[in-house]
DNA sequence: GATCGTCTTGGACGTATGTCCAATTTAACA
DNA sequence: TGTTAAATTGGACATACGTCCAAGACGATC
């Protein structure tokens, strides 16, 4: 029952780097010290020098193991998806999902711009999110049709990530209802259901 | 010739203020400090102190002094274009202008995301935002005769933060073609000189 | 020229930071 | 049971931080 020396070694590290994420979402990329990730993950101080070279590795590693983890599940989602007009449809329906709430949700805008001054974090994250716009620009392709899938999934992916910083600073912009454009930006025909442009 | 003592100061109070833009956008909302201020502005660290109460007053004054002369140039361009075809075409180069060389772009995301843990700066910053997207969406409106003007300029607004910070972390975005999905976004008919996907 | 108010200076204070390391514990192994 | 290698501890170190303040400078006013 007693685990080994690796094995706790390990799981101490898991601990580190999940601490490391709930602060990043929690305070910010910058505010994330040795001492409070090490009291946040339940640890002595000492233990985060031992297991990463600098809290900036703590943080490029933690942050890039959610990111991926995260593009991974939004590709399987969408690969799941095989009937076209189901597939537009979830695609919109991710455009709702993210919101402030959710903790992934702000660790991923507090990525985006600390990997503005990181070199190491700004191109491993770029193949991450190249890597999710190659996949949705395909599923655009076959289920909406676009001749432009690749322009769309760009500006696609961007929205997403506005969406979510707009709605950070402008709660009350969770409640509108923005369909309609998204269709229309999507190219889907508004004649499935009207234009029932309002649900919840 | 010889300046007053509130002369004097106001000019310094200036000058840190656009010490402190400058530094925001440069190494970002959490890396600007007391000293860095005053020696970016080539006045003594003291200073900071007697203009401002604190840190962050200076950088919550500094920024929103910023985004409000932006929303102003902004609002004020959109108003003087008549022509809604112009006008639509206007909004659309409004996306593109959006560029990680620009200093004022980047801060714009780097207040967005501070706004997040400061309702001070929060609440005043969703004034702006909201001045900006109401005027856009009067635009949309006249100029597109779009119905659901107010849910395209959420969309909208949101997509040019987002871009920005997309191009931020991946540069070779800035070249991709937008404009169709944009145009599709804002309901312009494509008919308007064929389907020139590629413009410089 | 003396007085006054404002701006400026230079440095102090306590606190928090990242990083490091000698000593200690712990579990596996001989 | 004694040895070994890994993980852990607790605290040290220099540095940087925000904030504050007594003393000086300097133009305006009397």
């Amino acid at each position: 029952m007693t685990p080994t020396s690796a094995e706790r070694g390990k799981e101490t590290r898991v601990r580190l780097l999940d601490a490391a994420s709930r602060l990043i979402a929690e305070e910010g990329w910058g505010a994330v010290t040795t001492r409070k990730v090490a009291e946040r993950a339940g640890l002595r101080p000492g233990l985060v020098h031992y297991h990463f070279s600098t809290v900036t590795d703590l943080l490029v590693e933690a942050s890039l193991g959610e990111v991926r983890r995260e593009v991974e599940r939004s590709l399987a989602a969408l690969r799941q998806e095989i009937d076209p007009a189901a597939g537009v449809e979830q695609v919109l329906a991710m455009a709702e999902a993210y919101t402030p709430d959710d903790q992934l949700t702000v660790l991923f805008t507090e990525v985006l711009l600390a990997a503005t001054r990181h070199e190491r974090l700004r191109a491993e994250l770029a193949v991450l999110i190249r890597e999710f716009r190659a996949a949705l620009a395909d599923w655009l392709r076959a289920s909406a049709g676009l001749d432009d899938a690749e322009a769309t999934a760009v500006v696609f992916s961007a929205l997403l990530d506005g969406l979510v910083l707009h709605r950070l600073v402008d709660p009350s912009l969770t409640a509108q209802p923005i369909t309609g454009p998204l269709r229309r930006l999507v190219g889907a025909k508004e004649a499935t259901g009207a234009t029932d442009a309002g649900r919840s």
